[in-house]
DNA sequence: GAACTAGTTGAACGTGAATTCAAATACTCA
DNA sequence: TGAGTATTTGAATTCACGTTCAACTAGTTC
């Protein structure tokens, strides 16, 4: 038998197996057997947590997304320099090459956002919240004198984070010429006739 | 019974019926009787002219890809002044609305093409097509000096092709606020600052 | 219009997945 | 330690789907 665990911790669990096996089969191709097996448990275990298996994969979208974010925000309050800021953005918010699992699972709900709703508010709530992030970087910068912005700082912000979400998708698909670094390099040439300035640390 | 057709005439229900399919219920959760319904005939008949669904299913991406691209080529061809190609190309790379069908069904394959080569493939084949599209009027412009590219030609139009597919995927998810319109004015506002020019025609 | 061919149906079958639940197991606390 | 509770299993059941195929139907050809 699989170790027992309290009901907190193995919801966790699945929460992270439910991620995996969406990742493998895709969010509408995955099945409870799936999530058991990555989980280590049978169907019923998991039925027991989860007796609706559509819960538990919103959730585990859920919780990709707030870990994407989070993880982001956190390296962004390591440095200060809104120079420093902005490049470190654009460069977490791209996939390390074609398995980054945070970025694949996102791209799994860009079809799904069209037919599910809450998988569409889910997607647009974090759309939104990098477009802050990326808003706030460029405010500062334009504050501060080092940046000189070609438009408000809203419309470059979303741009940006439509690239980089854009360019995500071309990695995932292996892109035989786009990679994590070709990418960067892409958004960050948009990025210097953003703000008027070399972006170089 | 339903009317009989032709073997060739019955294919390209098919791959009609299996595209409505796919954008209703995804393309790794759409069945082989979806695509009967949707068709009007029963899965047996299906099967008699597609022994494997996943093979009418790319059939089915394929077609909308070429669809999609031949419309905005077609399109493209009834102008000649870059500024309006450009303005024009823009507007026809981005969906109606929410509902827009041939959006809906590119945006499928995006998670898809992470885990399936084919998929990968296609997409990847779709968005360089699109990039030679945009880099050509790009050159264009710029030879007869109506643009003054801020960047290659490569650089600008594969940005333009990446904001295209990112708020195709934000307006399908139903963003409260970028719509269609404020989308072509995002990607304008990329592209005036990448041309040099006003873009009005 | 008779023989032939291609397309379609509907029922039968097999498979695999979700679901249910009694039994087994491991943990908690008195 | 022992009673009680929470978690997990595994087997039984049900259901939905894909697959097969004989029979049927509507064209086509001669």
């Amino acid at each position: 038998m699989a170790q027992r665990k309290s009901r907190t911790d193995r919801r966790i669990d699945l929460i992270e197996a439910a991620r995996r096996a969406i990742i493998r089969h895709g969010i509408d191709g995955v099945q409870l057997s799936h999530v058991a097996e990555e989980a280590g448990l049978t169907s019923g275990a998991v039925l027991y947590h989860y007796p609706d298996l559509s819960e538990l994969l919103v959730e585990a979208q859920h919780a990709g997304m707030e870990r994407f974010y989070e993880q982001r925000l956190r390296q962004l309050a390591t440095v200060t320099d809104p120079v420093s800021k902005l490049v470190m953005t654009i460069r977490s918010g791209l996939p390390t090459g074609p398995l980054d699992p945070d970025v694949r699972l996102l791209n799994e709900l860009g079809g799904a956002a069209g037919r599910n709703r809450v998988y569409g508010v889910l997607l647009t709530s974090l759309y939104d919240r990098q477009v802050s992030m990326y808003q706030s970087i460029l405010d500062t910068g334009a504050a501060l004198g080092v940046f000189r912005l070609s438009g408000d700082s809203q419309s470059l912000a979303r741009n940006l984070v439509a690239l980089e979400d854009a360019y995500g998708y071309r990695i995932t698909a292996r892109h035989p010429v786009i990679g994590p670094e070709e990418a960067a390099e892409l958004i960050l040439s948009y990025a210097r006739t953003a703000t008027g300035n070399d972006l170089v640390a």
